[in-house]
DNA sequence: AGGCGAATGATAATCATTCTCATTATATTC
DNA sequence: GAATATAATGAGAATGATTATCATTCGCCT
């Protein structure tokens, strides 16, 4: 599903544009740092353009080890198999909900644009340390 | 899936009680602010309690409009379709990943306890304010 | 070119969460 | 039961992400 369409300031794009070259969700810091040097953006308007983003249905979703948001945009969306002891995430090479939220989508009257998937418990070796 | 059983302290278990008594996910500082009159617990005691729980499968899920965690015990754990727009929840009567989420587990080394899944979209009035 | 509203950047303010450290409760050993 | 080790607690400081403020600048329209 692509994002709604909106005529983007020069910024918004680059930050649109930064969140499409990585391969993972990412967050609002690092965005910046990563724009900062290529064309000295601040860190509000990272925040800003994020969230008029998020309106238009980028995904702002898992929460890194620190606390904070991340994002991406939704046509990399992955889902994560996440260790509850250890921290770790190992994603998941196929997403189970697709079909069920396309099913899902006419029987309602709510327009889905994503959705957030993630499985938390133990991965083998905390699980062996646990017991 | 229950808990992985551990002793637990009073406070402790004061924590998993307040979270066992709420009908929706509750987060940190207002679980605090319940406990607080009821027995005298510290804000850094119920962020403790809250970690061990975690570790032991208690689900930290859903962000809050001001971006704090949420946290329900397992066995209430419930999906949501959330507004981009208004933020507004509406949860969903069935979960359609608990089957699945049973046939995957046995497929790999990883231990499930809990999984979140939460759909966001923009709801029937807002999509209409878009448009 | 002039004017207007939105966007921007620097920085201060806010707020959830974590850390520190002295104190207290709990468990264990004698 | 007393002595001691270990973990838990609370108050408040520190941290770090995010948001608000406000003066300045940009983009667009006439």
């Amino acid at each position: 599903m692509p994002l709604i369409p909106v005529r983007l300031t020069r910024n918004q794009q680059a930050v649109l544009d930064g969140l499409n070259q990585q391969a993972h969700p990412i967050s609002a810091q690092e965005l910046y740092s990563l724009l900062r040097e290529r064309q000295g953006i601040g860190l509000a308007t990272v925040y800003r353009a994020l969230e008029i983003l998020r309106l238009r249905g980028l995904a702002q979703s898992r929460v890194g080890a620190s606390g904070e948001s991340l994002y991406s945009p939704v046509d990399h969306d992955q889902h994560y198999l996440t260790c509850l002891h250890c921290g770790q995430s190992f994603p998941l090479d196929h997403c189970p909900v697709q079909e069920l939220a396309a099913q899902l989508q006419p029987s309602m009257s709510f327009k889905i644009y994503y959705h957030t998937l993630e499985f938390f418990g133990l991965c083998e070796p905390c699980n062996q340390l646990i017991e």
